[in-house]
RNA sequence: GCCGAGGUGGCGGAAUGGUAGACGCGCGGGUCUCAAAAACCCGUGGGGGCAACUCCAUGAGGGUUCGACUCCCUCCCUCGGCACCA
């Protein structure tokens, strides 16, 4: 016989299926595809790790069995190739990015992607690196420009010491680059930013409909932050000026003995008196000097502008601070001390020895700020109120008396897209003195990246592209005259949110032959392919990706380029592989490469015992202990499968039947679920009790677990089905169906309990009734010992599982 | 602090109201072998008992129920996310 020999005939299989296009979905077609998507890799590092076989092998094998449904499966893959951390590691090993693009992609490609055995199909391959992607990346930003959805305006922004870039707001972690941990600082920059604000409410809103993964919508909901709440306006003493705040606790406005202004707030500087002038402007100074991380400091410090604002409902006089505990990019920048009730106004008013009033009952506000629920007290004609009526009777008061307005407030902040690096696609716009700011017509599409010797960053604030003169140099599309294009760079994230829009109709000979395209994509392959039918991937996107991606798509719908509105009906986000308790990742050291465990095992194997780690949710921590395991079992289907093949044997066996039927209702269901480690152990049991039996096998039988066991291990099946004399692909075949009439057993075994304790079972017909088997209970020797003597107080019976005695 | 997911043998985990520990790893014993590896077979939560068997056991404590890993309450711990969001 034969011995089992993954190396041989994975690579047999792939070449046939790469040959004979296998799995390539016909575009004319008229049947709607299933759109599987996983997330494409960046092209960085030094390959795949084993985590990308986890998020493509769970991926691949839904799409699969999908494939064995019946449906037409369009798996695309490709790669995110601009950005920052391609760059970086460029730059780290000292190559130019497109050498390095071009050595990577062929090498994840070739020698790594195609050898697990996936239903990747090359031929719709994306590279957001190459000129004609990179191109409608462009074009995407010129339609939200015209939209007016993207606008470059001077704001604090986040800058990264060490990437020598801006960053957007989902880029910073607690403070910290997110690729490079470096502590950002804050600058006034002029950037440009994309108005995802402006859809708060429906990212939030559609997150109560669309079928994703709850945890990666409660990080989505958490990020969007929305809160309601009044504001309200502060006269200034003294000036025509008013101050706005925002609370969400109006019903503590009569205990607001404080006013504090973030130093950012342009009313700083306006209504500091003569006398405190220097020292609030060395404070704004000194603020803006500091890291984000620096200013987040527990201890409140501010200093007092000299300057008193009336309380609108108490009218009396109260003193303005600017503090560095509140922050100018949310609600108004300037906030309502309220120290009886809030933590922080009571840490800073211990601090500056401020009046602390309680106007809501419930806690000792001596030593702390009691922020519960309870009677509004000192708080005039509102007082007994309980709190939560009192939000609401003290913001009518408020909106009817024309002292402020309800208003509701996101986290959410503007999407900053600017980047001062190479790597990246150049943000299509011109300069110019006579026009302004001149979008680049989408005629001249692509504005092309030049191959830069030096590429750099700069560190100055400005791009590397800044240097190179022949490409600023341009003239004025609408004037003639001469002007001066942009250099920065767009967001890596930028490329990604649009790609699964162009994987169904890149490399489409239709879309090469129409002439000059006007769009990204064949309007007609998109409106029959899309949306996504089901997106796999991993959570760390959560804020990242998947909100841009729902953010672009929700544009490109209003703007009547597209007819849905949310780019993926199904998302589900999986776990993450760690190592030695760790992530995996470059820097810790800990990074598994698949290739040595492929060229050991074979990818069905590797695919395998990943998704056999635990739930697809959760992840795990690679060892390579247990994948001998999942080896030696693959090795018994071969060898099992082999000599039924070579016997060819007709026998049959009635309880191996059932089992095969109810392990295919089992491991259909369980990859519904993506529930992968429980169909594979379903399968184990499976051929656990196929094995004990093997005298009893026939080929059908065989034939039928080959089906289950295929969208797992596309190679072993597919050899093992030749090898029964079949011509055509396993996973052509469609996926088996069960029979009800093996799921039933004729008899059952039925539990008897003493008291809720197991105490006896009982074999039966499935049909026994409550008194029939109480009787025989009863009698059961056992049972008899405790029920001896005893009175029986009560019997629970579920049918045909289990009797309880209570006695 | 807030939001989310968890806590079950030596280990990864299974069981979402009905026989706790499926399946796998590891470990112990055996068959085969000159020997080893591989393969195969048996055993494997803890305590007690020669045994039939029995008691204990799903982070801790309480509750609901004939019956709780599963539902409810209080608390502890771990992981992930956010964090001076007013």
């Amino acid at each position: 016989m034969e011995r089992y020999n993954p190396r041989k005939i994975e690579e047999r299989w792939q070449k046939k299926w790469e040959k004979e296009k296998t799995f390539k979905v016909d575009i004319s077609a008229s049947k709607k595809p299933f759109y599987n998507l996983m997330m494409f890799p960046y092209p960085s590092g030094e390959g795949l790790h084993v985590g990308h076989v986890y998020a493509f092998g769970g991926s691949d094998t839904f799409g699969r069995f999908m494939s064995m449904r019946g449906f037409d499966v369009f798996e695309p893959m490709g790669f995110d190739s601009f950005g920052i951390h391609s760059e970086n590691y460029a730059i780290k090993i000292g190559k130019h990015p497109r050498q390095l693009i071009d050595d990577t992609t062929t090498y994840f490609r070739e020698k790594q992607m195609k050898r697990l055995g996936a239903l990747f199909d090359w031929s719709h391959q994306v590279i957001t690196s190459e000129s004609n992607y990179y191109k409608w990346t462009q074009w995407i930003f010129l339609q939200l420009f015209k939209a007016g959805l993207a606008e470059r305006k001077k704001a604090p922004v986040d800058w990264c010491p060490s990437c020598k870039t801006v960053l957007a707001d989902e880029q910073v972690i607690a403070g910290k680059c997110e690729r490079c941990e470096a502590q950002v600082v804050q600058k006034e920059l002029l950037q440009w930013f994309f108005k995802i604000t402006k859809y708060s409410e429906k990212l939030l809103k559609n997150l109560d409909w669309i079928d994703w993964s709850e945890t990666t919508k409660s990080m989505q909901r958490n990020w969007i932050g929305r809160s309601e709440g009044t504001e309200i306006n502060f006269p200034v003493q003294g000036r025509a000026l008013q101050i706005k705040v925002f609370t969400t606790r109006p019903d503590t406005i009569f205990g607001a003995t404080f006013m504090v202004l973030a130093p950012e707030h342009d009313l700083a500087l306006k209504i500091v008196s003569a006398n405190n002038k220097a020292k609030v402007e060395a404070y704004v100074q000194e603020s803006k000097n500091k890291t984000e991380i620096e200013r987040t400091q527990k201890s409140k410090e501010g200093i007092f502008t000299g300057r008193y604002c009336i309380n609108p409902v108490t009218k009396k006089p109260i003193p303005i601070f600017v503090a560095n505990y509140v922050l100018m990019g949310y609600g108004t920048g300037a906030i309502m001390g309220v120290p009886a009730h809030d933590s922080r106004d009571w840490d800073f008013a211990k601090g500056h020895k401020l009046e602390v009033i309680e106007v809501i009952s419930g806690g000792n506000i001596q030593k702390e700020a009691y922020v519960g629920e309870g009677k509004l007290v000192n708080s005039g004609k509102f007082n007994g109120l309980d709190s939560v009526e009192g939000i609401r009777k003290i913001s009518d008061y408020i909106q009817s008396n024309k002292i402020g307005k309800k208003k509701t407030n996101y986290h959410l902040r503007d999407w900053l897209i600017s980047r001062q690096r190479y790597w990246g696609p150049p943000i299509p716009i011109i300069y110019c003195d006579n026009c302004g700011t001149v979008p680049v017509p989408e005629k001249d599409l692509p504005v092309e990246l030049p191959y830069l010797k030096n590429f750099k960053p700069t560190g100055t604030g400005k791009a590397p592209l800044a240097q190179d003169e022949s490409f600023i140099k341009v003239v004025c599309p609408q004037c003639g005259k001469s002007a001066r294009r942009e250099t920065d760079v767009s967001d890596t994230f930028l490329d990604s949110s649009w790609y699964f829009l162009r994987y169904p109709s890149a490399g489409l000979d239709e879309l090469k032959n129409a002439g000059p395209a006007l769009l990204p994509w064949d309007p007609r392959v998109t409106k029959k392919w899309l949306p996504v039918d089901m997106y796999i991937g991993g959570n760390e996107h959560a804020v990242l990706h998947l909100m841009y991606t729902r953010f672009i798509t929700m544009a490109l719908h209003d703007l009547g380029f597209i007819n849905f509105e949310e780019p993926f009906k199904k998302f589900r986000a999986h776990g993450l592989v760690i190592h030695g308790g760790e992530k995996m990742s470059k820097s810790r050291g800990n990074v598994v490469s698949p290739n040595e465990y492929i060229d050991a095992y074979g990818a069905d194997t590797l695919r395998m015992y990943l998704l056999f780690l635990g739930p697809y949710d959760r992840g795990g921590d690679f060892s390579d202990r247990a994948i001998a395991g999942m080896h030696r079992f693959l090795n018994r289907v071969w060898n099992l499968c082999t000599k039924v093949i070579e016997k060819n044997s007709k026998s049959s066996d009635s309880q191996l039947l059932k089992t095969l039927h109810k392990t295919t209702k089992k491991v259909e269901e369980d990859i519904e679920n993506l529930k992968f480690n429980t169909a594979i152990a379903s399968l184990m049991e499976f051929l656990n009790e196929m094995v004990s039996k093997e005298e009893k096998l026939n080929l059908a039988l065989v034939k039928h677990f080959l089906h289950l066991l295929a969208p797992f291990a596309p190679h072993l099946t597919e050899e093992l089905w030749e090898k029964t004399g079949e011509k055509d692909s396993i996973h052509k075949e469609g996926w088996p169906s069960y029979e009800k009439k093996f799921l039933e057993e004729g008899r059952v075994t039925i539990v008897i309990q003493i008291n809720g304790k197991l105490r006896d079972t009982l074999e039966a017909h499935r049909d026994i009734k409550k008194e029939e088997a109480v009787r025989l209970a009863v009698d059961q020797a056992k049972i008899k010992s405790y029920t001896l003597n005893k009175t029986i107080k009560k019997i629970v019976w579920v049918e045909g599982k289990l009797l309880n005695l209570v006695i």
